[in-house]
DNA sequence: TTTCGATTTGACCAATCGGTCAAAACAACG
DNA sequence: CGTTGTTTTGACCGATTGGTCAAATCGAAA
C-alpha cells in the first residue's frame, strides 16, 4: 500500500508529521468506506476513527471524495500486482495455482480492501469505469494469451481464458466480501479449507 | 416474487388498489436499493421512481427501513428455492450442474435482487443475520450432508461440501454483482459464455 | 348531491450531511 | 521573549435527509 506515488512537479508531500497524518485519515477512511460504502461513510465517522476533528481532517484532504480518490488510487496497482506476477515462461498449472494462492491470500489479509473494491464495482464502479476498460482490461487481455497459448501448446486443458479469470477473483474474493455469510455457514472463517479446496477444483479442472 | 406472506391475524392487505402500490413502491425501492445500497438510497428516490410524492409513499410504508425489510424478506425464499430444488435421489454431477444453472439463470433474470443481496451482505449484514444463521446455514448443512453421501458413495469426486457451495454461489454471482467489471473486461456480457465455463469447470471438478 | 372513508399533497421540522472560516494554539527559531 | 508559519478547533452555513401533519382531493355508496 505503498504511498509514493509520482512525485512529478506539483505536490511534494511535505514533512514527515503531514505524511502521517495523511496516512491515518487513510487508515481510517479505509475502514470506512469499506463498511458502508461512500455515501454510507460520513466525514464525522473518519474523522473520529482517525482521532481527528472534522475541520482537522479536511486541512489534509479537500473533501470526502479526495479521501475516496486516494484510497481506490493506492489500491489500484496492488489489486493488480498478483496477476502481473503470473509467468508466462512457468509450469502453467503450478502459475495458475499459485495466483490463486496469492488472490486468497489477499483476501485473507486485506478484507477492507477487497470491501471497499466490492463497493465500489456493485454500486455501478463510478469512479472506476475508467480503470476496469483500461489498465485492468488491457492486463486480462494479456494475461488471457498467455493462458491461450498454454491451451494451444497442450499444457493446459480447455478453458474459456477470461472466464476462468473471473473464477478466480470471484471465488477468492468471496471470502472477504461475503465474510459474515461464510462465518454464519461454518460457524467461522476457514481459509485453509478455502485453499484446499481450491487448489483441487482448479487442480482437476487445469490438469491436462 | 411472490407476496402472499402467512395470511394470519394481524394484517389483511386490503384492496387490490394498495396492494399495486405497494407492489410498485418495492419495485422502485428494488431498483434504487440495489444500485445505492441501504444509505446511499433516499425516500425522494424511490419515490419519484415509483411515481409518488413521498408523502404518499410513507402513507403504505411506515418508513424507509420498512420498505427495505420488506424486499429482503420477499428475497430470502425466493433465493433458497434453487438449492432446495436439489434433488438426494437424482443423479449426483448433473443436480450440481443443475443448479449451477439455475444460479446463473438467477444472475442474469434478478441481477436487481443480487445487488441487493451483496450490498447487504458485503456491509456485514445488519438486518439478515438472524436468516444467515438460521434457515441459510440449516439449508446448507442439510445439502452438504446430501452431498458427503454422495461423495462417500463414490458417485461424486471428493469435495468439501460447503466450500462447493460457495464456489457456486461466488462465480454465479459474480455475473451479476460485478456486471460492470465483467462488461469491461469482455466488452459486454456473456451468459451463455459463463455458462459453458461453469459447466466445464465444475463438471471436471465433480466427475468420479 | 351529500357524505364519509381512503388517498394525496404542500408546507414544514429536526437531524445530519459536507464543507467553510476566523481565531486560537502550537512549534520552531532567533 | 517575540515572531512567524503550521496545525487545530468551535462556531457556523446551506443543502439534504427521513419523517410529520393538517388540509385538500378523490371515489363510491346512499
Amino acid at each position: 500500500m505503498a504511498e509514493i506515488s509520482a512525485n512529478g512537479a506539483p505536490k511534494p508531500p511535505q514533512t514527515r508529521i503531514q505524511r502521517r497524518k495523511r496516512e491515518a485519515i487513510l487508515e481510517a477512511g479505509l475502514t470506512i468506506f469499506s463498511e458502508a460504502g461512500f455515501r454510507g461513510a460520513t466525514l464525522d465517522r473518519i474523522a473520529s476513527e482517525a482521532g481527528l476533528s472534522k475541520p482537522n481532517l479536511l486541512y489534509y484532504f479537500a473533501s470526502k471524495e479526495a479521501i475516496y480518490d486516494a484510497l481506490l488510487h493506492g489500491l489500484l496497482e496492488t489489486w493488480l500486482d498478483p496477476l502481473r506476477a503470473l509467468d508466462p515462461e512457468g509450469e502453467p498449472v503450478d502459475e495458475i495455482l499459485a495466483y490463486v494462492r496469492r488472490k486468497l491470500e489477499m483476501a485473507r489479509d486485506f478484507p477492507r480492501e477487497s470491501r471497499l473494491f466490492a463497493n465500489e464495482i456493485i454500486q455501478g464502479a463510478p469512479q472506476m469505469q475508467a480503470f476496469l476498460e483500461g489498465e485492468l482490461r488491457d492486463l486480462v487481455d494479456q494475461t488471457a494469451a498467455v493462458i491461450d497459448g498454454w491451451v494451444a501448446e497442450g499444457r493446459l486443458a480447455e478453458v474459456d481464458a477470461r472466464h476462468l479469470i473471473f473464477s478466480i477473483w470471484a471465488q477468492t474474493q468471496h471470502y472477504a466480501d461475503f465474510d459474515v455469510q461464510v462465518r454464519a455457514v461454518l460457524g467461522g472463517q476457514d481459509f485453509e479449507g478455502a485453499a484446499l479446496h481450491l487448489e483441487t477444483l482448479f487442480g482437476r479442472m487445469l490438469k491436462t
